[in-house]
DNA sequence: ATCCTTTTTTTGACAAAGTCTAAAACTGGA
DNA sequence: TCCAGTTTTAGACTTTGTCAAAAAAAGGAT
């Protein structure tokens, strides 16, 4: 994010401290879901409601400024990263999620063969499977597996 | 679903009035929540506690005998559909929620041009948009709106 | 059929993630 | 400075699901 201050006062939102320390938080640790983008703000500014991190991610979601990912088993999580319609490769076991780039190119990157009459306006890939160092833990891949972090994160 | 009962006993696991009740409910309405799968069964047994059903969701979904989809904004939902790789597609306004043939053909269908790693065994695809009754209805698509029903079921 | 062990079901408490509401604080413009 | 509108906060509440322990049921061996 080059100037979060820019940011907000391009999308009229008046500029405050929740508002940039919420913004810079989720562009230094992108994939953070809130209760981590809350400790992360906490550290800049030193306090900061609940309430204000949902507040705060919910506009800056609807306006497009961040994106909004809701991985299964795992609470939502948000990038700055926006506007490139790039995928996600999640870990089955903790959770670490990692961008990949659009298997084909342009947004939308995949047509569904039949569109049952809707009108399709993304189409969103997840790719599941075990990072390295939970394959080095031992963990094994079921589709039916929880997400439970135990020495890394992101 | 053929025969349930054969299903379970296939699976080792005790034929129960639960059990059957909960296998032909997610057979009946594909793509229910837990919520419905209940409603669903009490229709057919008379009653079934909350837990029960979730413990023979689990027991099923581990199994393999049915598919559990955790789309955004929405409680899980299950399909009795399995083993052929089809994908979703979802209407941001209700949450109705289609089949769609898988993009490309076999499973897996997409590979990710950097797994960073990642041991890979699933690509998982929603489909997002407005179904036909949402768009008469006026609602309009946007990446933050949430699933709120408004007539229709699914 | 009866007993025994294991599995399943039920009940009720609990937990995580997020929303709602109303009050307090703040913002920026006139 | 004052005022109207926003933003932030605190706390209750909701939803979706799990945990734990007791009760019930199931299946096997006698």
């Amino acid at each position: 994010m080059r100037d979060p201050e820019a940011t907000l006062r391009q999308h009229q939102l008046p500029v405050t401290a929740q508002r940039l320390a919420v913004l810079r938080a989720v562009s230094r640790r992108p994939h953070a879901t809130a209760d981590a983008v809350a400790e992360s703000a906490r550290e800049e500014i030193g306090a900061i409601s609940r309430q204000s991190v949902y507040n705060v991610l919910n506009v800056l979601t609807e306006k497009g400024i961040i994106r909004r990912i809701q991985p299964a088993d795992s609470p939502a999580r948000y990038e700055d990263r926006v506007g490139d319609n790039h995928h996600h490769l999640v870990c089955r076991a903790c959770g670490k999620t990692e961008d990949v780039c659009c298997a084909v190119g342009g947004a939308p990157c995949l047509e569904a063969h039949d569109d049952h009459g809707f009108k399709i306006d993304e189409a969103e890939v997840i790719y599941w499977g075990l990072c390295p160092a939970c394959q080095r833990a031992g963990a094994h891949a079921s589709p039916a597996r929880p997400i439970s972090p135990h020495h890394h994160h992101d």
